[in-house]
DNA sequence: TCAGAACCTGAACGCCCGTTAATCTAACAC
DNA sequence: GTGTTAGATTAACGGGCGTTCAGGTTCTGA
């Protein structure tokens, strides 16, 4: 993709996540990425094409790692780990994204709100696999209740930032793992 | 509060959470209210003044709750799990408000995001006590992170769909507990 | 050296939407 | 019955912002 382009991107990022989509303006995108206004028109078929290109692009990032955590763990518990970490990760590493990511999706239509949705459903049934050979009798709804309420726990980190990344990652893989745990062992005295 | 002014918050409400802040008119909440459009004004004082009194209720009745929960709890380890499952009645049974005090916050002006987040800051101090209480050795930051993603793993259930409510708030209670209890134990094996 | 493509700009357009204004209707007090 | 108040309505205003337009400027390739 064209540098500028990406500038663009990253531009609007930060101000989706910081002000919201709706109270973003072109403008303000042309400015923070040093270009001004209707440039971006040039790039971008208009301000939804650019929050789809985002949305879109984030999810395929998400998803393909997902995937590469799974093929190159040993097994189901290494797979489970290698997923947290890397959810863990990037939630700390691209807090923007994660974001307007989770917060933004509703103002795209409904064909690119399709797309984005698929990738998202496809990332989480990678974990809900995994989940499921851990502990087989947990059937399907539950385990994919179970994994979204876990990446939500990872991605509510932006929220706060009273705590250095190098000791919020530990914590947050920690509690993931207990709750996602937690679904194989209910029932049962701790 | 007098009647209309309520149909008029919960309408709002509705359309908030569904289609955010932004994409919200007036006169779609007036509409959905049985009422239409400027009528507003005779209520509230704007569309941000409607928000803010949405978000500062929330986040009252969070606290009072939250605070009720640990004065009547007999000792720390029943407090937690009364504010945890008092977080999961709330989240399941207005998914609306929980959607719309996490995703709008940054739509309000300076003065009135300050009010909200003092009552969302007292309200995780409730839960930050009482686990401090029971893991006397957490430092307060790490403490406060935890509770952050605690309500947050509870409060990403509004985005699912699969699981009946019944179904799955024992599933956020356990999966809950269990993070906050990996705070406790952190280091220790299994 | 020149054609055209790539990229950008300032200006203008037009719509949407929050807000205000002016007015109307029903209660209700006395 | 008449004045006052609570509550609502329609119409209009005005600004903001996404988008389009009509050109410019640089770069490239032959």
């Amino acid at each position: 993709m064209a540098a500028r382009a990406e500038q663009i991107l990253h531009a609007a990022a930060l101000l989706f996540a910081e002000r919201g989509y709706g109270a973003t303006t072109i403008d303000d995108i042309g400015a923070a990425a040093g270009v001004s206004g209707p440039a971006i028109y040039w790039h971008f078929a208009g301000k939804q094409a650019l929050l789809a290109a985002m949305l879109t692009d984030v999810s395929e990032q998400l998803l393909a790692g997902g995937r590469e955590c799974v093929t190159e763990a040993a097994d189901a518990e290494a797979a489970l780990s290698a997923l947290v970490d890397e959810q863990v990760r990037f939630a700390l590493g691209q807090p923007d994204l994660i974001v307007v990511h989770a917060r933004e999706l509703r103002q795209l239509d409904d064909q690119q709100a399709h797309t984005v949705r698929a990738l998202q459903r496809q990332y989480v049934d990678v974990w809900v696999g995994v989940l499921r050979r851990l502990y087989p009798r947990v059937v399907r709804a539950r385990a994919t209740a179970a994994v979204q309420a876990a990446i939500g726990l990872i991605n509510s980190t932006p929220h706060t930032g009273s705590l250095q990344p190098r000791t919020l990652a530990p914590l947050l893989r920690d509690m993931s793992l207990a709750a996602l745990h937690a679904v194989g062992t209910e029932g049962t005295p701790r």
